[in-house]
DNA sequence: GCATTGATTTCTACGATGAAGAAATGTAAT
DNA sequence: ATTACATTTCTTCATCGTAGAAATCAATGC
């Protein structure tokens, strides 16, 4: 009545709303800090009444995953092949900047839901235009998504940040004889601005399918 | 007097062996119900023993990533470039298929400790070996690392498997309005097999840095 | 209007978890 | 023997996810 059509129930909970508010608190908290009570807290509900809606906080996890999937928006399909993939690269970094610590859910699930299932299709739309067929077409599929994802959540989940000294120091005191210059590095990993590596992995993945594509 | 031989404490609770139980426990239980309490249990000591040689929970997981990442067997450095890292690649999804449950904290902490830098010294190595310089050499270490570990964790991780049918349905009904043909593709993602698309990633990536050598 | 039905929401309670802090126990050096 | 120090245990606490029963509410049929 007073709502727009139908509400859900007595309180007017919604699924899309408990998503929506779960996403914000992930955020603030971080996946450690996370929990059903802090959510149902926002609400000022019962904890139960929001994993009502999701059979479990894995379920309400799940549901925020292909939540944030679904903020990818399409690709022009008449753009080149190759367009379209850069496109989509550039989305999931948005993505997992905008979201840096639900961004991880993704790698927990992989496959997250019908959001998820949409971005798959634009991917392989893209290969299949490139000329990818079959086998190699799934493969590559797979493989750039996979490998995307990683390179995202790398990015704002902490390869650029080292590990702090006494961290180090704690581990160091295990098995490992030998000892890197390799630390030298990590100043210049932390250099990472604005996606430059990101930019360059994304184009030599290119480069690579492309090649590939010639020699068949 | 002697360090080595002589126990670290009453019970004889040395960090190695904790990490080492650890990780069986990991793989048995799985991240969820991995628990500190259910460790010292193994051990048959009080749960407070083993966090006291590591800081906290984290710091066990961390030690653990470290421990995994150890198992890396250093590669010939006289191999051409493209044969290291093509070798330690297959390592690492070596590892993913050994550790399946425990090599996702790779991902979550991305610099574990001292053998992380190991490894990555050596795929550093070998790519000033194939002729990348500065700013390059350090993003497509980077790129390549993040990269390879997405596609080993989406191996293990269940990209392969679909989401139970259930699970779509509770978040189908979400918000999504479109619905994709995609979904013809999963079984044949599920055709998933002996890493044939880790394969063939990895040589696409190799032609693609190799190609950029020649470029510049 | 009223009872019924089915979908939500709340309440209570349970077992498990990570950890802080004090106390106890063992080992080694003086 | 005494001291100093490292390791282990014990007690306790706040918090967590969720099972299961009960309560609440909207809508429907009569």
């Amino acid at each position: 009545m007073s709502r727009k059509t139908v509400r859900s129930g007595p309180k007017g909970l919604e699924p899309n709303e408990i998503v929506k508010t779960a996403l914000v608190l992930m955020e603030e908290e971080g996946p450690d800090a996370f929990s059903v009570r802090k959510l149902g807290a926002k609400f000022g509900c019962d904890p139960m009444a929001v994993l009502y809606h999701f059979k479990s906080k894995t379920g309400l996890e799940r549901a925020m995953a292909d939540t944030i999937n679904a903020e990818i928006t399409p690709v022009d399909p008449s753009a080149p092949w190759r367009a379209r993939l850069t496109d989509i690269a550039l989305q999931y970094r948005g993505l997992a900047h905008k979201y840096p610590l639900t961004f991880p859910l993704l790698l927990r699930f992989w496959i997250t839901g019908p959001a998820d299932h949409r971005n798959a299709e634009m991917v392989y739309q893209a290969l299949a235009d490139a000329g990818l067929k079959d086998r190699e077409l799934v493969d590559i599929c797979y493989g750039w998504y996979a490998s995307l994802l990683g390179l995202a959540a790398a990015e704002v989940g902490g390869l650029l940040k080292p590990a702090t000294p006494d961290i180090i120091a704690e581990i160091e005191r295990l098995p490992s004889p030998e000892f890197p210059v390799m630390t030298t590095l990590l100043p210049a990993f932390a250099d990472q601005k604005a996606g430059r590596a990101y930019d360059m992995m994304v184009e030599i993945v290119l480069n690579g399918i492309e090649q590939m594509l010639s020699k068949s």
